[in-house]
Parts: structure tokens; C-alpha cells; sequence
DNA sequence: CGGTTTTGACCCGCGC
DNA sequence: GCGCGGGTCAAAACCG
């Protein structure tokens, strides 16, 4: 009996993956690194195998066989839930620096853009460039610490050149290691003190954020009449995660949620798509900080935001304040999908890009059977063939990027240094 | 009874 | 130094 007890057990874990299996599998299939679609064929074919060895085998054959075979069938078990476990871990850190990567690229071509314009050349200070570099001193002060400049250092994944940070060499990676670097990332944003402002409708998934929120106060701020509510994550025993819900004055459909500081516990399934979007939010921003900031105000710092979120909630137009004390993200969910193509600083280009892709799709439109992951996955292909087309916009990204990464991207960015190879 | 919300008091940074 | 405003504290009230 007890055989049967544990057999029945063993069986129902197989059934009960502790994950969204059709989630990753189909994210798993995206990722064409040989080794872990290797891994992961393998991991199926074995769990399969001891399905159909625990069907055939029941219940005569598993009393008479010894129990050494079930332990050695358990500890393969284990094996393949620890390397599931561990490519979920490198999926989610490949999705997350996919998105990153993204919003750097569109922040950079908005770079290139507004540098090439003449009228913005104008703008630019020049002449006694001391003037400049002292006007935006104390802002990058803030910005150059040590701990936001290293950032990208700490990472250690490499990946393909054409593939842009697709293809990871998985084997040499743990789980350890993957949420380490994640703990690192998050202390490092955490102490710059930044917060990320989410203007969203009252619909939006944001109310149920997925965490647990204790009220410890409520204000009327100045200049909206609406009281602005505050809340501290009660989920873990000193988590410093506060944020503020306000109702947007003009319009008391919008709520406006601010996010300030990291969580200090293991969040739940259903807080990290938020958690993911301030972390990108942060991230997009932060290491493009120094950059940004060399255009001083002149530069409009507003941007479209492509967030981890599903869709429709999955773009938003960024607004960085750049503060030395709180800098501000926020991030604008309340204009409706159409608006996004209309949105732009740029009077040539009705695209997302902000200047046009020559020879290429002109927006995420052009990729319309794609899903969202797929999307984003296109837009990389598309932007890395317009750069391997166009030399001048390659050094310029090059150029632009290599300032706020001091040449150490975490993405290896610095495959696009190398015109004369790929050339 | 323990956790959460409410609300007035208090603290602190900033501008004048 | 003073006033203002944003943010936090903490005691009382509330709730399941």
C-alpha cells in the first residue's frame, strides 16, 4: 500500500508542473540556442518515458521491482525539475533584457535623431562646452555613482552577435547565479531612491498589482483636490516598497500609482509582470541616464515605452524627470493603442521609430500574426539589419550606447562596434 | 483579537 | 528663521 501511496504521489507531480507549462514551451521554442532546445527535448522525452513506465508498471510490477528504481527515477525527476526550473530562471532574465535592450535601442535612435537635426544641433550648448558640462553637474553626479555605472558589468551571460542577447550559453548558468544577478540589479536601483509613475485606467491590471498593501496614510497634495492615498507592501516583514494612489485630477478614470523601492521577498506569480515593468522602467532609464542627460533639458525626454505587460497594456509613453534627489519614471498606459503610431516628437516619421528604417517594416504593425514576445523579437532583427545596412547609424548607436555602458554592455553591445567585420 | 484603515499631529526639506 | 507642502507616525476606530 505504501508502495502504491507513493507511486500515485510521484505520479500526480509529474501532473502538476509547478509552472505554466504551455507558457514556456512556447517561450523555450523561441529561444534557438542549440543547447537548451537540446535540454529541453531531452527533458520531455524522459518525463514522458517515466509516465509510461509508471502506466505500464502499475501496480504489479512496482511491487515486485525494488524501490531503489523508484529512488532513481525520483532523482531524475528532480534532475529535470531543477534544469526546468533553471531555464524558466534564464527566460525570464532573456525576456527582461530583450525588453530592456528594446527600450535602449528606441531611446538611442531618439538620441541619433534629435543630434542629427540641425535645429537641435542649435540647440545643443556648444561653444564653451565647460558651461554645459556645469550646468548638468549635479544631475550626474547623482547618475554617475559607482553602483549605476557597474551595472552592466556584473552580467555574464554572452550571447550570439547576430542574435542581439537571444542565444545564451545556458550550461554554465544556475539558478543561484541567475537570481543573484537579478538581487544585485534590484539593491542597485533600489538605492538611487528612483520612482516609477504608472498613469493608468482604472480597469488596468495595476489595481491588482499582486502584492499586499497596508494604508498607513492619505493626503490631499496641492493642486488636486483628489486625496493621494499611501501604502507600504505589507507582504514582507520590513519590505521598503511604498506606493502612492492618486486619482488624476482632469480625469478621475486615471489613476496615477507610484512605485518607490525593491522588494525584499519573494514575490508573487502574480506581482512580477508589474515588478518587471518598474524594473525595466528603471533599468531603460538608468543606463541611459549619463547619455540623456548630455543633451541637458534641451532633449525631451519622452519616450515610447515598450513594457513587459500583455497586450493592450503593452506600451507606454516614458516620461524621465531627472531629479538628483527622487528622479521620476512614468510611464502613460491611459492613451489607447491607436494613439501610440500617431504619438511622435518627429515630424518625418509616423512610426514607432523615431526616424525612418529604410527598405524596412516601419512599425510593429508590420509584424501582425506575431504575438508580443515575437514582435519585440522581430523589431530586434529588423533594427539589427537596418544597422547593418546603414554604417553611419551603427556608429552613431555605437557611439551613443558605448557612453552610457562605458563599453561594458550587459548585452554586449559592443558587437555593434565591428562595421568592417559584419561589412 | 489581530490586521487594516482613518486621521490629526509631527517631521523634514525646500524656497523665500 | 519662517512658512509651506509632502511624507510619515501612531493612536483610535473599524472589520472580519
Amino acid at each position: 500500500m505504501e508502495d502504491k501511496g507513493s507511486t500515485k504521489k510521484f505520479m500526480e507531480d509529474d501532473e502538476k508542473p509547478s509552472y505554466d507549462d504551455n507558457n514556456i514551451d512556447s517561450q523555450i521554442k523561441k529561444t534557438d540556442g542549440p543547447s537548451s532546445s537540446h535540454n529541453n527535448t531531452q527533458g520531455s522525452t524522459l518525463l514522458l518515458s517515466l509516465s509510461l513506465n509508471n502506466t505500464t508498471q502499475l501496480p504489479h510490477q512496482i511491487q515486485a521491482k525494488p524501490q531503489i528504481q523508484i529512488g532513481k527515477l525520483r532523482v531524475k525527476l528532480e534532475e529535470e525539475k531543477k534544469e526546468n526550473e533553471n531555464l524558466k530562471a534564464m527566460l525570464n532574465v532573456v525576456n527582461e533584457r530583450c525588453i530592456v535592450l528594446q527600450n535602449r535601442l528606441l531611446v538611442a535612435m531618439h538620441m541619433h535623431q534629435i543630434s542629427s537635426s540641425p535645429q537641435n544641433n542649435n540647440n545643443l550648448p556648444k561653444g564653451n562646452g565647460q558651461d554645459a558640462e556645469k550646468s548638468m553637474l549635479p544631475t550626474r553626479q547623482f547618475f554617475d555613482e559607482p553602483s549605476s555605472s557597474d551595472c552592466s558589468k556584473k552580467e555574464g551571460f554572452q550571447n550570439n552577435e547576430n542574435s542581439m542577447g537571444r542565444n545564451f550559453a545556458c550550461e554554465n548558468i544556475n539558478e543561484g547565479e541567475i537570481n543573484k544577478k537579478i538581487e544585485d540589479e534590484s539593491s542597485e536601483v533600489s538605492c538611487r531612491r528612483a520612482r516609477v509613475s504608472i498613469r493608468a485606467r482604472s480597469d488596468f491590471s495595476l489595481m491588482m498589482d499582486g502584492c499586499q498593501w497596508r494604508k498607513y496614510g492619505q493626503k490631499t497634495a496641492k493642486g488636486n483636490p483628489c486625496p493621494r492615498a499611501y501604502y507600504r507592501c505589507s507582504m514582507g516583514t520590513s519590505c521598503p516598497v511604498r506606493k502612492q494612489v492618486q486619482r488624476c485630477f482632469k480625469d478621475e478614470s486615471v489613476f496615477i500609482t507610484t512605485y518607490e523601492g525593491n522588494h525584499n521577498h519573494q514575490l508573487p506569480q502574480a506581482a512580477k509582470p508589474i515588478a518587471n515593468l518598474i524594473s525595466s522602467a528603471l533599468n531603460t532609464f538608468f543606463t541611459n541616464s549619463s547619455t540623456s542627460l548630455q543633451y541637458g533639458n534641451n532633449l525631451s525626454n519622452t519616450f515610447l515605452f515598450s513594457s513587459p505587460l500583455s497586450p493592450p497594456n503593452s506600451n507606454a509613453i516614458a516620461t524621465f524627470s531627472p531629479s538628483p534627489t527622487c528622479p521620476i519614471i512614468t510611464l502613460d498606459f491611459t492613451l489607447p493603442p491607436s494613439n501610440f503610431l500617431q504619438f511622435k516628437n518627429h515630424k518625418q516619421s509616423s512610426s514607432l521609430f523615431p526616424f525612418p528604417l529604410q527598405g524596412y517594416p516601419q512599425s510593429f504593425e508590420g509584424f501582425p500574426n506575431m504575438i508580443n514576445n515575437e514582435r519585440k523579437l522581430a523589431l530586434v532583427d529588423v533594427v539589427s539589419e537596418a544597422i547593418a545596412k546603414d554604417p553611419s547609424l551603427k556608429a552613431t548607436l555605437f557611439a551613443a550606447m558605448s557612453s552610457f555602458t562605458n563599453g561594458s554592455d550587459p548585452l554586449n553591445i559592443n558587437n555593434l562596434s565591428q562595421p568592417s567585420k559584419s561589412d
